[in-house]
DNA sequence: CCCACTTTGTGCGTGCTTTCACAAGCACGT
DNA sequence: ACGTGCTTGTGAAAGCACGCACAAAGTGGG
């Protein structure tokens, strides 16, 4: 049993950058639409709400896009992240579970307000399938290894109840999709390869539950900053 | 090295952790529904997704509650991080922007499944502020100071377009409001002291979205691992 | 009472993240 | 051409987080 290189640094992006990314191309398209056409790490770093070094730190991994002594060009910069981000092609979305938090996602307009096309809505009750909902059919969740492979899907988002979403990722992994995102308060178990992110309400409040606890109770700074960026 | 400095281990819990009990807590339950009276931190690690080693030093944080060569018993340790999480009180939540995502919010039944109670919905819109929604009527944003002190808010949840957020922070934050979750993708900007999080659908697929460019290009197992947790 | 067995609680090495601090690089004015 | 001023990119240090591996602590059988 030998312990191979566990060496994957490869082109690896690490997470905690990966993670940015997302906010400080928010915040430069906030700037673009604003006209601004060059900005320095300081100035886009209050924008994203984190600690400038880090933002240059994040963005090095990504390449040399900036000037000294003058800062970075929006415009490319933003095409930049997104190309890293994966955002210069299209993605298709099925959303499974068109409940309240499923029409709600469907209806949501500016969904990743670039490159996330919803392809399709399942779900299982007979009385919403056949429905419209935002301009689509909502289908049988039978007919989701069809739609996977007829609209080249390869994001599954799941808001079906806990108690079903297990079944409806393996049913995702069975069809090939390999990014999921579960909506849904359950541990889901999928294969190495098969990429799941969650959202979960719950865990958020009873964080911040805590935290104002903390701040109660002892009244000591205890809880991280305060200044929490969005 | 010294073994028993009378350590009072009150201060400081990993973040890492706290955002961790939430999902043991939820594992514990389900344990407990199905008539489980103790767990071992294997059996427990693996319902939560997690490693059997870290789960044992997240609860050691909190002290120690298990039973060496039998585990931890099942209610107890539900109690404990109930109580750690300060899901014990009860804590009341104004909702503001009851729009697509804050009427499924609203209607949301197993909220926190404990703890959370919605006190108020609120709104801007004139179509929207009188009508009931989830049995309780929409409020106009006006009355969100009263609403707050009335109700006695102490987390406040942000619905509204992301042009609104801002501002709606604020007035959370004036009337005393020191825990928001917000949805809207902009960065919020609050006084130290004030604990804000953010739920971004738009940031979760574009963080899978890389991952899968990632995987398809090179086809290194550059990823994380795969196998994620919810 | 002792021994075999199970499982917790934690010391420790490793690797990832954040932050500081500053040399290097570029623009611009003279 | 060259200095001045500003901002990037990055070593280095400190702090966290993770997971292995094992001693300590408890259970139960003989
Ligand atoms: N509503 C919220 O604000 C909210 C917040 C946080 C988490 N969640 C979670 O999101 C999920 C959905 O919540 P909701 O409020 O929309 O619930 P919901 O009951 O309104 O909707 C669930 C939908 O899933 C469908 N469904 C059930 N089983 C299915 C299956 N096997 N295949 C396909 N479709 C199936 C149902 O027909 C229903 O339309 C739940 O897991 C919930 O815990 C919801
Ligand atoms: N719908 C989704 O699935 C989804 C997903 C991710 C993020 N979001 C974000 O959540 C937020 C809400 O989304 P939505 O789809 O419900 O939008 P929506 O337009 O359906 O609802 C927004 C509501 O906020 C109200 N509002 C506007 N300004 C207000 C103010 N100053 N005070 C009080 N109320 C005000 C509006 O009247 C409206 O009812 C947006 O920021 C959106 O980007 C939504």
């Amino acid at each position: 049993m030998t312990t191979r290189p566990p060496r994957p640094r490869e082109r690896g992006i690490p997470e905690a950058t990966v993670a940015r990314l997302p906010v400080y191309l928010r915040a430069l398209q906030a700037l673009q639409d604003r006209g601004t056409a060059t900005v320095s790490s300081e100035a886009l770093a209050g924008a994203a709400g984190v600690n400038s070094a880090k933002l240059r730190k994040d963005l090095s991994h990504l390449g040399s896009y900036g000037t000294r002594g003058v800062g970075y060009e929006v415009e490319y910069l933003i095409y930049q992240i997104s190309r890293e981000l994966g955002l210069t092609q299209d993605w298709s979305v099925a959303i499974v579970g068109i409940g309240n938090l499923g029409r709600a996602l469907a209806n949501y307009g500016g969904f990743g307000t670039r490159g996330f096309r919803i392809a399709a809505l399942l779900d299982a009750d007979p009385e919403v399938v056949g429905r419209s909902v935002a301009s689509l059919d909502v289908r049988h969740i039978d007919s989701l290894e069809e739609v996977v492979r007829t609209k080249g899907v390869s994001i599954g988002v799941i808001a079906t109840p806990a108690g079903s979403a297990q079944g409806v990722a393996s049913r995702f992994v069975e069809a090939g999709v390999t990014s999921i995102l579960n909506f849904a308060p359950v541990v889901l178990n999928v294969p190495d390869g098969v990429d799941v992110r969650k959202v979960d309400l719950s865990i958020e409040l009873q964080i911040l539950a805590f935290h104002a606890q903390r701040r109660a109770d002892g009244d000591g700074q205890t809880h991280r900053s305060g200044l929490e960026v969005t």
